[in-house]
DNA sequence: ATGTATGTAGACAGATCTGTATCGTTTTTC
DNA sequence: GAAAAACGATACAGATCTGTCTACATACAT
């Protein structure tokens, strides 16, 4: 591996591991092993382990965004259609067998003190997703964006938690049949 | 204090503790101060920090689904008004100052893992409540109350993890709107 | 190619965590 | 009221966790 590439590698592993088994429970040393690096290296990119899991959760937000967004733009042009083919997009993250519940929420759980950097992160992650649903809602020409917006991004939450406890994708198609008839309306 | 009330008493600190910091970090040392109760106390009651955590979910389990119960049948007979009188409940849940999430949500998210015991105690939780909307459902005479006990039970969730985020009350209410239309079509 | 950056390997310190042991005291129960 | 059970306080063992230190090897930029 390039030693340019080390610090993504990490990041990746880490919030791999992170989403497996927590955030406490993921210690320093297991994710070294799994990601075959040695702990100077870890501690010499990031200075606490706080660290490490804000930069996991920050490279996880840009990630899983960009993906989003391409996921529905590259399989719709109508704004209402990409606003629906989101939850496409859930389908296919509840179907991965590394599914294991949000990372922001699951963060949001273990850092709930409101004013802890890592709940800030899930925090402006939330925010960023809501946002760009606001500027779906505000593209497809609906009445009260803000609104539709909040609403679908609720049926988003709900999807997630029935699949993190369910463990089937099936909610994904649930909540996208209650945004169709929401969007109908 | 009784000693007959010290087990619940232990429950009780032990499930709000965990709620505040996550089940990880809330170490039985900061539980056993918290409940002013000794070491060799909890340790006769509870045989594993483990098996802790499995009673004050199980206990939280009961006296949630009761409070709900309650909340609802006390205030509408019809269950159609009662299956959105659930978001009420949750809104007053909301606005309390030690919110912080779905404290089932938030073990699955710490203990992921499918066959793990704490894990299954959140399945059964969120089992179990499904079921009572499920009985309102058909009580309120719906076609598919399986399918509509499901949506419902969805934007519960939507509701609470949007709330665990934003720290507002108003997701509840926003939910309890999208109940609303739902029951009308 | 040569020095600087970064990497590996692993021992180690210090804190923290779960669970046990000890022992005196209090409460319950019969 | 006496025996049994439970509680309080605290020390302790052993494991684990974060973060540091040392010593040496390798890659990269100038």
């Amino acid at each position: 591996m390039k030693r340019s590439e080390i610090r993504d590698h990490l990041l990746d592993t880490a919030i791999a591991l992170f989403n497996k088994h927590g955030f406490h429970a993921a210690g320093v040393d297991l994710i070294i092993a799994e990601a075959r690096v040695a702990k100077t290296t870890l501690y010499r990119h990031f200075p606490t382990k706080e660290a490490l899991i804000l930069a996991a959760l920050q490279r996880r937000d840009e990630i899983v965004r960009a993906e989003m967004r391409s996921f529905v733009e590259t399989r719709a042009r109508d704004p209402r259609e990409r606003l629906l083919l989101t939850f496409d997009y859930l389908e296919v993250w509840f179907a991965k067998d590394t599914f294991k519940g949000c990372p922001f929420i699951s963060a949001a759980g273990e850092h709930g003190a409101k004013d802890d950097p890592v709940f800030q992160a899930a925090v402006h992650h939330k925010r960023e997703v809501l946002e760009y649903l606001r500027e779906l809602a505000v593209a497809a020409g609906i009445g009260r964006p803000e609104e539709i917006a909040r609403k679908i991004n609720l049926l988003h939450e709900g999807a997630v938690a029935v699949a993190q406890i369910t463990r089937e994708t099936s909610s994904a198609q649930l909540a996208k049949e209650m945004a169709r008839a929401l969007l109908a309306a």
